[in-house]
DNA sequence: ATCTTGAAAATGTGATCACAATTTTGTGAT
DNA sequence: ATCACAAAATTGTGATCACATTTTCAAGAT
């Protein structure tokens, strides 16, 4: 709603071989993935311009991307917002993940080689760095990488856009979650994932990434955080 | 691939109240869904923007968008298409929608109430009179239409942008399927919805959208029409 | 104090232009 | 005929500009 607010969004590394909107692009999704933008905050077209460095054109091209993918939302009356969110809505997010990612870590179980197994638990083993460094940032993104190694092993994927557009509306209101990591004690679902892939037992993956992805956001179900979290 | 096989693209009607971005962007869409523009056909943007009598400005935002919603492709070579359809992506895309489709109307269906009962029973005589008719056009769009009309009875409903998605990829490759409709003996699975909603039994409507899903995709398993169709 | 109102500032939209990169085409050699 | 290659045309990108619409905000009325 407010304008004044002032938001400071982190400018991506700029590589030349890449589009000046394709810049402004992964800069503004970074952004609402760290949850740099507050919901409701109203962003125009020129400020996040001059912001960056930029002409307003690639900022159009770039909030209408990120609105298509659910990150963004266009009011009518001419503001583009990052949407707010109510616990029904962060509850049927988190069920469409669960519709979605066990589905999508079944059909690509069988494509697992040794060589990308090797690489998940490079990456689980990040995580745990991290955690033990208190990086929050660092385990979530991290995370996002386990799910996106398996998936991605299937050639045949074609759910990894419609779960990446859900992990962009979730993100922003995970941040609670990731500072309070400490307080909650995590069952490692990780390792049971790797021990299912290892079994090639379908069924325990499924289990093992639907519980992951309910630990990840079992806050919700702790009302006052969620309240302090929609504000 | 080609480029000189000319498309004809039914422009939509033009409504004052919308932007020309709008505009072109559903002219295009409905292009798509209707399978009006060949899958590997380059599409430029200046070739579109005189295509429909309009600055190359808008025709960039709409691609742009339709590509965020997998409808097109961006080529690494600076070419945007209709993507490629394989008989695996095609059975991929089949199953993420029985993953989700399902789930949003088991979702939904404690928010049916009577007056929307009525307009399902309504889209639903409109298919018959369409199959009657043979208008194989105006089946698929009112059989997308009874499909919305579930999911979105939820207040609360985050997929449909997730399964429009979905619809969009798989639009273009339907065309044989719709032709072909009569060819096909049709349990009324939309009849067994609309009793399932009425006893309200979850698992019955479940059941009934995925078969209303397998059933409209059940062409695919015919390999050589499929293959007529992969070209 | 609160609400109304109107002028000024800011905004999204869309057209046009310049430019570098890519694709296409035409020419000549084999 | 087929291929190589340079010239020409075309393309996406991004900046700038004009304009109608909307928002903002201060001055005046209640």
């Amino acid at each position: 709603m407010d304008k004044h607010s002032p938001i400071t969004i982190t400018l991506a590394q700029r590589d030349d071989a890449v589009t000046i909107t394709q810049w402004v692009y992964n800069t503004l999704r970074q952004a609402v993935l760290l949850g740099q933008i507050p919901p409701g905050r109203a962003l125009t077209i020129r400020e996040l311009a001059s912001l960056m460095g930029v002409s307003p054109m690639p900022v159009r091209e770039a909030l209408r991307q990120l609105s298509a993918e659910g990150a963004l939302e266009i009011l009518g009356n001419r503001r583009v917002v990052v949407p707010e969110m109510t616990a029904m809505k962060f509850n049927e997010l988190v069920e469409a993940r669960i519709a979605l990612e066990p589905h999508a870590a079944l059909k690509a179980m069988p494509y697992i080689d040794a060589t990308r197994l090797a690489e998940l638990r490079n990456i689980d083993r990040g995580i745990d760095r991290a955690e033990a460094a208190g990086d929050a940032e660092a385990v979530t993104s991290l995370n996002q990488q386990f799910h996106r190694t398996i998936y991605t092993a299937n050639p045949h994927q074609v759910t990894l856009p419609l779960i990446e557009s859900l992990w962009l509306q979730l993100a922003p209101f995970m941040r609670v979650s990731a500072e309070s990591l400490e307080e909650y004690y995590q069952i490692d679902r990780h390792q049971e994932a790797l021990a299912a892939i290892e079994k090639q037992d379908p069924m325990a993956l499924a289990l093992a990434i639907e519980a992951d992805i309910r630990d990840g956001c079992a806050f919700a179900k702790a009302p006052e955080k969620l309240k302090r979290l929609l504000g």
